[in-house]
DNA sequence: CGATTACTTGAATATCCTCAAGGAGAGTGG
DNA sequence: CCACTCTCCTTGAGGATATTCAAGTAATCG
C-alpha cells in the first residue's frame, strides 16, 4: 500500500501535536494521509462522551481513504505526529491517468473492512480477558522489536477501542502480568514486554 | 448498486431453504450474490459457539463482494431463499472491459464499510435499549410498509447482530411495547408495528 | 395433531462499570 | 535540583446491567 502514495510526485507533509485533531466525522474528505512518524486514532462519539475508537495507525499506515464525501471517523493525534498528505482530488487524477491504481485503493479498503469485521466479533462476542490478549497480539504483531510493545496510546483510549472501561484494561494488564504472561519494563505502564505469547494467544481465542 | 447484476449478460439462480449454508467463512470465494427473495444473514463465529452477525441482507443486496480468495464470513439462508449469483471471474471479466465497474465494486465496498463501522460503536458503546432501538430502525427503514416491520429472523439472531443475549432482546421489546413504543401485530412476534418512531429515534441515540 | 423450535418471564449470578482514593511519572517553574 | 501540578495508572468497594439457568407458553412444521 506504500505504492499509493509513492503514485504521487510532491507529497506535503504535516506535523500534529498530541491530542491534535487531523480532521473531524462530517468534516470533507478532503486529503488521504499516511502515518511517518507517532500514532493517530479513528473515533466516533456518542453524544454524552462515549467514545469507540475504530483503529489505531502506526507509521505507514494511510487512514483518511474513504471515497465518499465527508470523513466517517474523527482523526485524532495521539503523540506528536508526522504525515504525509495528499490532496484527494490528486488521487483521482492518478486514478484517471492510470486505472489501475483503483485496484489498489479497493485492496486497501477491503483491508479495512476486514479489520472492522473481526473487529466486530471481538466488540460483540469477546470478554475482557480475550479483548486485551487480542489487542496485545494485534500490537505485538505490528511492533518491530520481538515481543517487546511500545504503546503509544493511553488506557482509555485502549478501553475505548475494546469497548471496556479503563479500569477494566488496567485490571487485565495486572491480571496478565500475575500470571506471568506479561511484565512491564522497568514498571513503564506503556512498555509491555511479552513473556507468553503462546499463553496469550490461547487466551484471545 | 443493482447495476452491478445488471452488467451479466445471463445470471444463474439458487434457492436455499431455512438456516442453509450459501457459503462458509474460509471457502474460496468464487461467486457473488444477489438476494432476490428471503434473507441471509453473515456471521463469524467462536470455537464456543459464541456467534457474531456482521449483516443482515434482504431482497436486492449484494454480499459475497469479497475481493479477496476466501470469504471472511459464513453466509446462510435465514428463511427460504431465492440468490442471483454471478461468477467471480465473470466479474473479472466485466472489469476488464469496462473498469468504471470497479467504481462500483469500490462503492458497494465502502457502503459495508460505513455500515459495520456504525456497528462499531452499536457493539462497543451502546446499551440493550440503544441496541434494539437503532436495529428496529434500520429494519424499519428497509420495510416495505410503513411502520410495520416483518422480522425473518429470530430472536437468536438479533441477539448476535446486537451482542446480547436472547432473553435480553425479549425483554427489551417487552420492555418497548409495555412502553407503547411497538406493539405485536396479533401477537406475533416476528410482526411488529412501530406506534411511536420518534421515542424509538431519541432511545437510539 | 404431535413434536419441535421459538419466545417470554422470573430468579440468581457474573461480569463489568462507576465511584473513589492513592500513587507514579512527566513536565514546569522557582 | 526540587517542589508542584497534571495526567495517567492502579486498586478496592459497591453497584448496575446484562447473562445464565430454568420453567412455562406460544408458534411453527411435518
Amino acid at each position: 500500500m506504500q505504492r499509493l502514495f509513492a503514485s504521487f510526485d510532491q507529497l506535503a507533509s504535516a506535523k500534529y501535536s498530541s491530542g491534535a485533531e487531523i480532521f473531524g466525522e462530517g468534516d470533507p474528505a478532503e486529503h488521504i494521509y499516511q502515518v511517518v512518524s507517532g500514532a493517530v486514532r479513528t473515533q466516533k462519539l456518542l453524544s454524552d462522551d462515549r467514545r469507540q475508537i475504530g483503529a489505531f495507525y502506526l507509521p505507514g499506515d494511510i487512514f483518511g481513504l474513504e471515497d465518499v464525501a465527508t470523513h466517517r471517523f474523527t482523526a485524532e493525534a495521539i503523540t506528536s505526529t508526522t504525515v504525509h498528505l495528499a490532496k484527494r482530488e490528486c488521487l483521482d487524477d492518478v486514478v484517471k491517468s492510470d486505472p489501475s491504481v483503483l485496484r489498489i485503493i479497493l485492496a486497501e479498503t477491503n483491508r479495512n473492512l476486514m479489520h472492522v469485521e473481526s473487529h466486530l466479533l471481538l466488540l460483540g462476542r469477546q470478554n475482557s480477558l480475550e479483548k486485551v490478549a487480542a489487542f496485545l497480539l494485534e500490537m505485538r504483531l505490528r511492533s518491530t522489536e520481538a515481543d517487546v510493545i511500545h504503546l503509544p496510546m493511553t488506557r482509555r483510549d485502549i478501553a475505548d477501542y475494546l469497548g471496556l472501561a479503563l479500569e477494566t484494561v488496567s485490571r487485565v494488564f495486572a491480571d496478565l502480568r500475575s500470571k506471568k504472561i506479561l511484565r512491564f519494563d522497568a514498571n513503564r505502564s506503556r512498555k509491555v514486554v511479552v513473556l507468553d505469547a503462546k499463553a496469550l494467544a490461547d487466551l484471545a481465542e
